[in-house]
DNA sequence: TAGATGCCAATTGTATACAGGTTGTACATC
DNA sequence: GATGTACAACCTGTATACAATTGGCATCTA
């Protein structure tokens, strides 16, 4: 593996992670100290990050954490309830046997309610199971997309203290989705992840998110989708009920 | 606009307009010359080329022009499929007077059949029109991901000699998207820009592709959307009619 | 002759020196 | 005291030297 790619993958990670201030300033320098390497691969794996929007480049001035907006959390949403569910019904066709497995292995996790570490697996499953389910539909530009999003959306759920009684359900909408794509149902598996989707945003809306970001969580708390954005379940629920 | 930016710029330009072979090796040095820049800018226009999956990187091997493949064609629409309908629809709901303007700007092309730079610049003006439309929806995910995917979708619709006849019919489509938008009519605006999609991938396997590809042009002829991708316009049209 | 092995040219990955731009500060001027 | 300007420190953009890796080719061996 080359620094270049080595770096981009702990920034990226430490990004995530939160081991930033979202909007902070990060000189060339810094980060080369911080991974131990020249400025060439630093400035590749900021670039590529760049790409994909978690860090913003301002030329002659530096690099800056993308901060966490409520504009982009409902953007994020936004195109995740439009590219989940496509996925899903396309992996209800064509995953092969072995993308089925790898599926349902992300589906099964146990989320331990209160316990941080297990927050934080949890996270990181729930990500691993999109993105998988996205790769099944044989198509990676689905993939590509959705592992973007996700990779995205996990920082404001780290900002989510815990999610408490919440990843019992969420563990069962996932089970649904994943036994609607075994069973070869693209309808259901659509509709099933449409709902998921709707109830995720739903459930962050009512979340302690952590203090030091109070401002932005009680802007979260007030958003609403567009009637088009939620359209696309509301079609197919009557279509199918 | 520093180096880095200029050659991105022009070299993503010419991969577009086809002035490298699908496939083809190019290396550094071949770039420096071509561009008039060093190895650093040139490094870091085609790390950002790769993201936009324009060119391949093999490490320690080399830049590949990203082939031409009936999968990514297939790919692209597939997504496209589903994002140009959401986004028109927010546009419907969201789009500014001034946005309105400027999409309408864009579909006001006139199309001189058998005019070879008439028709280039008919792709340009198709481009951009799907471009605004997206950005209109007030979410810039939906316009950078249509940006990326009109991006490699010209790079197909280079390769045909012309389209003749079909520029009417598509600016019969476009016209009908822009006045369901400024209507403010999203659900009209969705279905319309779902019939443009499936009636351009129609016309597109009728085409009559430039001979040097004519391996890929049969096989592109013979594409099948799944039925799940297609439902998301049959859905409506049952709905709405 | 088929296959394995080691060397070499070519190319990319990395480090670093140098050039160009930006921002903040100190000082002169009004 | 406010404002404008010159300068300096700092940072990023660019160029280039050096290191590391690859793939082909020649050579050797069975």
């Amino acid at each position: 593996m080359t620094e270049a790619v080595r770096v981009h993958l702990e920034l990226r990670n430490d990004i995530i992670g939160g081991e930033f201030a979202p909007g902070a300033s990060v000189s060339e320098a810094e980060l080369c100290a911080r991974y131990g390497a020249s400025r060439t691969p630093v400035r590749e794996a900021c670039r590529r990050l760049q790409e994909e929007s978690l860090i913003h480049i301002v030329p002659f001035r530096g690099y800056f954490i993308a901060p966490l907006t409520v504009a982009e959390f409902r953007n994020l949403h936004e195109v995740q309830l439009v590219i989940d569910p496509a996925a899903a019904a396309l992996a209800a066709e064509r995953a092969s046997a072995e993308q089925i497995r790898s599926i349902e292995r992300w589906a099964n996790y146990e989320y331990h309610t209160g316990q941080k570490s297990s927050y934080h697996t949890f996270l990181e499953w729930n990500q691993n199971l999109h993105v998988e389910i996205a790769a099944a539909s044989g198509n990676e530009l689905f993939a590509e997309i959705t592992a973007n999003l996700q990779a995205r959306l996990i920082r404001y759920f780290y900002m989510v203290i815990s999610m408490d009684s919440f990843g019992v359900d969420l563990a069962q909408e996932h089970r649904e989705i994943v036994r609607a794509i075994k069973a070869r149902k693209p309808e259901v598996a659509r509709q099933k992840s449409s709902e998921h989707v709707l109830k995720t945003i739903a459930r962050t809306m009512s979340l302690d998110f952590a203090s030091q970001n109070s401002e932005l969580a009680s802007e979260i708390n007030s958003i609403s989708l567009e009637p088009s954005a939620r359209q696309s379940m509301q079609t197919r629920s009557r279509r199918r009920l």
